[in-house]
DNA sequence: TAGCGAGCTCGTCATCTAGA
DNA sequence: TCTAGATGACGAGCTCGCTA
């Protein structure tokens, strides 16, 4: 296909990556910056929501980063499996041609 | 040219698994 | 047993090519 993922990623401004757009509040700076606010003198029930959620968005952000290292991993993995597809068919060819050449020898002693 | 389907990437959730 | 990382499944958004 002619989309890549650089190419879907950048599409939609040029260069911002299109999941950022998508899902702005996703950032972990973002949310580091909103737990270290003003908001840090509220009470200790926010203050353990505030947390759960920085918690959340932290687990959100290395997920996000390790399905993108799942994903490279396996797309590289595809990659090999189809240059060893390529190698083992050209090794096949050869193999045939070897042994239609020494059919031909063979036949020739035998007359 | 608008609408549609196919194919792709991405983020998220659920689940599995290995190590502490 | 708990936890962090890996991965399959799913839905959403985007692009591209085709067709009426």
């Amino acid at each position: 296909m002619a989309v890549t993922g650089d190419e879907t990623e950048s599409a939609a401004t040029g260069d911002i990556p299109a999941y950022q757009l998508r899902s702005p509040n996703s950032g972990l700076a973002q949310s580091i910056v909103m737990a270290a606010s003003p908001g840090s003198m509220q009470n200790p029930s926010s203050q353990h929501a505030e947390e759960i959620t920085r918690k959340r968005e932290v687990r959100l952000m290395k997920n996000r980063e390790a399905a993108r290292e799942c994903r490279r991993k396996k797309k590289e993995y595809v990659k090999c499996l189809e240059n060893r597809v390529a190698v083992l068919e050209n090794q096949n060819k050869t193999l045939i041609e070897e042994l239609k050449a020494l059919k031909d020898i063979y036949c020739h002693k035998a007359e």
